[in-house]
DNA sequence: CGAATGACCGGAAATGAAAAACGGTCATTT
DNA sequence: AAATGACCGTTTTTCATTTCCGGTCATTCG
């Protein structure tokens, strides 16, 4: 395997174990058995590195919410399969999840856009496949934008959010109930 | 004036001014014009002035997010009027502005616990007028708790949240546009 | 005599100086 | 030419000391 990957595989074993700010160039040089110089010769400092982790783990997260939809399937089908898949990444991802709590806990501002960064991309990503569904005749003419970001706040306040305030979790049906009668009802054609 | 209704206004204030970490018992019994033993005649402890001083703020915000219905005016437009209000409220008031700032950056637990109660207390006030509008016949029957705390999420997601990640604010047009013809639309009977 | 007070108490938080750790560089080695 | 790790300046952590604050209660006051 080239250097390359091996400090790729070393930092990304190492941000999912400790997180952005926990984790050294040091470490990382130590496990990738490469001089810390080395990496340098890659990356030009911390953060690109942390960049190009964090860029392979989107492209992770979208396959897994493309395999989630089924091909032919009705867009609200898909639409729900593809976010359920993406907040159920969101938490059972290593990395993902130890961002999530460094953000809030140590608020490392770095994590924190990166963050931000990665919610934008699941929102484009949402309004992509909005624009699809009205192109295909499925959808009716809208804001993408502001619709997909509407639903992936629906989303995350009723997966999310909802546990934390409440002493159970919504069951999925629930949602989807939920959601079809009122969002995606006045949404579809 | 009575001593208790002094040391509540000059709670108040001090909270108002600097928050409920910054403020010191010995600061609310010098405005108060009284010895701090005082105080401890009237409110058990410190938390407890805190919570007093919050319920009456409660009590304000909710008459003033009444004030904004119409009576016989329909659900929609009351339900937005309400909500909107409760939304300006919530950055307005001295006190609520600076309760939102101190659990976010000092993240005081006595602020948060308040600040959660609060919203629960919100929710709880969207879901009765919910429950009203179904009595009334204007609403679709539902689970009115559940839809209550979707449509806090989604005036907070489009009021609060989005020109954090967006380099406008959303027009109160927009916002009654985009839920009116998706939550409100399949609500309404 | 009962309500009010503020000096006082113990624990928690602020302070600041010294030590350790870190990201990034670059002269040296391989 | 590519790789390395000792080194540098800065930031972060540590920890002993001091200050501060919520709450109490013996004393004072009306």
């Amino acid at each position: 395997m080239d250097r390359r990957t091996e400090i790729l595989q070393a930092a990304a074993k190492s941000f999912s174990l400790f997180g952005y700010k926990a984790t050294t160039m040091d470490q990382v040089a130590k496990i990738a058995n490469v001089g810390k110089g080395t990496i340098y010769t890659f990356f030009a400092n911390k953060e690109e590195l942390f960049n190009a982790i964090v860029v392979g783990m989107i492209e992770e997260m979208r396959t897994e919410a493309e395999a989630a939809a089924v091909p032919g399937a009705p867009f609200e089908e898909n639409a729900h399969a593809r976010l359920m898949s993406i907040l159920k990444f969101r938490t059972t991802h290593q990395l993902y999840a130890k961002l999530i709590d460094e953000g809030k806990e140590i608020r490392t501002p770095a994590v924190q856009e990166v963050l931000a960064d990665i919610e934008a991309q699941i929102v484009q990503f949402i309004a992509e496949k909005i624009e699809k569904g009205i192109m295909r005749g499925e959808v009716k003419p809208c804001n993408t934008d502001l619709v997909a970001y509407l639903l992936f706040k629906s989303y995350m306040a009723l997966v999310v959010d909802w546990g934390k305030t409440h002493d159970r979790e919504l069951a999925e049906t629930e949602i989807i109930d939920l959601l079809s009668s009122t969002i995606f009802k006045s949404l579809l054609c």
